[in-house]
DNA sequence: CTAGGTGCCTGATTGC
DNA sequence: TGCAATCAGGCACCTA
């Protein structure tokens, strides 16, 4: 499932790919990937525009275009993107096609069709909904903590939410909470603010490793670089999908929780509830 | 406000 | 063995 790490590898590979290259013609294969404008109005109003920027937000990717429009792709569960060189085989449960003047073609591919697409002129009125940014230069430890402490509740669900904070998903959330010993149903108001720039700092480290080793891809996901290659970070993983297996730290056995309806994976020693949960 | 549920989807896994 | 039921999961949306 593409998070902040793999959204940011695949905006890297696609950086060096397309900037400059003309959109010559644009195929909708399933039109429920479009989310704005209709099919054919996207499929005709990216037609003759060129690749100006590739950036991202939190985990939507951002291709600034000639002509002042913004193509926005969120791809959710199983969305991949790829860049195809001419006549090479078209990618399984392709959804959209965006065949290049050059001959390439990007492709746009999801089994699951929970990804969506946008074309905009203001890439705000999708993004304007997030929060910071977890990697921003902004958002600055003290920054974090008053981002935090002006929820309540539980942490977990709380990193998770895309309108708090931009970019975690479900295996960084576990990894950063992991590192600092802190419980996922732990509650924010029984955090100081000491306990949350450690976990500020956990966040930023594991993003960071995991950009390094161009991502994750879990045994039964699929995610991939912009080339087809897997990311490295899979033996990277503290918690992640070790269900049963020894705790990195302490050696006791990993185990596999539902927090907020997720999967959660937590070491039930070093992440001990707070004791306020309990009374 | 937060918590908890449902629906969207389909490949993989589990159950009988 | 084989088929059907269930699960996973990001996010929007709903209700309590």
């Amino acid at each position: 499932m593409p998070e902040l790490p793999e959204v940011e590898t695949l905006v890297r590979d696609l950086r060096g790919l397309i900037l400059g290259a003309e959109v010559a013609r644009v195929q909708v294969s399933w039109a429920g990937a479009v989310a704005v404008p209709s099919a054919r109005r996207f499929a005709a109003g990216l037609k003759g525009r060129r690749f100006l920027a590739v950036s991202r937000h939190g985990k939507f990717l951002q291709f600034d275009l000639s002509g002042s429009r913004c193509l926005l792709v969120h791809l959710r569960m199983s969305g991949h993107l790829a860049v195809l060189p001419p006549g090479a085989e078209p990618v399984l449960y392709t959804r959209v096609t965006f065949h290049l003047a050059d001959g390439r073609r990007l492709a746009f591919s999801d089994p699951r069709k929970f990804g969506r697409l946008w074309l905009v002129d203001q890439p705000d009125l999708v993004l304007g909904k997030l929060g910071p940014d977890a990697l921003a230069d902004e958002l600055t430890a003290e920054a974090f903590v008053r981002l935090i402490q002006a929820h309540r509740g539980a942490i977990k669900p709380l990193l998770l939410r895309q309108e708090v904070l931009a970019g975690l998903g479900n295996i960084y959330t576990d990894e950063a909470l992991f590192r600092v010993g802190i419980h996922p149903l732990r509650r924010i108001d029984t955090l100081s603010a000491a306990d949350l720039r450690r976990l500020y700092g956990a966040m930023r480290e594991v993003l960071e490793q995991a950009i390094a080793n161009r991502g994750t891809t879990l045994p039964d996901a699929r995610f991939r670089d912009a080339w087809g290659n897997r990311g490295d970070n899979l033996g990277h993983l503290s918690v992640g999908r070790r269900k049963g297996q020894a705790c990195p730290r302490c050696g006791a056995p990993l185990e596999r929780t539902v927090v907020g309806g997720r999967g959660t994976y937590s070491c039930p020693a070093c992440q001990r509830q707070a004791a306020s949960n309990c009374d």
